[in-house]
DNA sequence: AGCACA
């Protein structure tokens, strides 16, 4: 018999990720996912729900596949947010990667046709139902009444990620005048939301990590800490340009002291 | 555990 492999699923461009954190709000998960899997190529979308079926889980959509393959083997067993992320490759394409091979439109038709042809043989079975019992009883329990379609998942705002753009060369930093080499990471250009957690989890996969500290009056900017300046040396070249989200490109350099 | 996307 087949061993059961945890990956019986053949690679697609999508991740599927579940056993999160069902604490965290869906924009800080949605962007510290997006955070921690773009290092491995341009990611097209990052979807979550929180609704009671889809919590807990999320799924990262690479543009290429050996990008998500990458991630699957790297980032397995990744503590985020006090547990081990589990990957495998979604079942299905996403709409994001639809969208650019071209079948989104031929999927839609097909969806809509499989629709009506579920409703056009609904209807067909309700009325003869109806005619069967009329014939019988005279009795008027026909047409039963359907609710339940009303599906508005709109939860106000839904800022998806927008598509990032393609991978493009780490641009290099005009720094003004940078400080010599030393144990503390001076980080710019976060996104606003940005907070410890999200942070650690980019550096801490660097050796010599020690803590990370945001500037409680000013959003955009932290530090990070490195037990010496080879260290936080390697992290500032691992992570300079880094997009924590798509429209914010990490500026990191030595800290002044 | 749980595979969605307007």
């Amino acid at each position: 018999m087949p061993a059961e492999g945890t990956s019986d699923i053949p690679p697609i461009e999508t991740v599927y990720v579940n056993n999160l954190n069902e604490r965290i709000n869906k924009e800080e998960l949605k962007k510290s996912l997006y955070a921690i899997f773009s290092q491995f190529g341009p990611i097209l979308d990052v979807v979550a729900r929180k609704t009671y079926r889809m919590r807990g889980q999320a799924f990262v959509v690479f543009r290429d596949i050996t990008a998500a393959t990458q991630a699957v083997r790297q980032l397995q067993g990744f503590p985020f947010y006090d547990q081990p992320m589990k990957l495998t490759y979604a079942k299905a394409k996403s709409d994001a990667t639809a969208k650019l091979d071209g079948t989104f439109e031929l999927k839609q038709k097909a969806e809509r046709q499989a629709k009506r042809k579920a409703e056009r043989e609904a209807r067909a079975a309700a009325e003869l139902a109806a005619k069967t019992a009329g014939s019988k009883r005279g009795a008027d329990e026909a047409a039963g009444d359907e609710h339940g379609s009303g599906k508005r998942g709109r939860t106000g705002s839904e800022p998806a990620l927008p598509v990032a753009p393609s991978a493009m060369p780490v641009a290099p930093s005009l720094s003004t005048q940078p400080a010599g080499p030393n144990p503390i990471l001076f980080v710019e250009n976060l996104p606003a939301e940005v907070n410890a957690m999200m942070l650690s989890m980019l550096f801490q996969q660097f050796p010599g990590y020690k803590e990370v500290r945001l500037v409680p009056g000013k959003a955009g900017i932290a530090f990070v800490e490195f037990e010496d300046e080879n260290q936080s040396g390697a992290a500032k070249r691992g992570l300079q340009g880094f997009k924590i989200t798509p429209q914010n490109l990490m500026q990191v350099s030595f800290a002044k002291r």
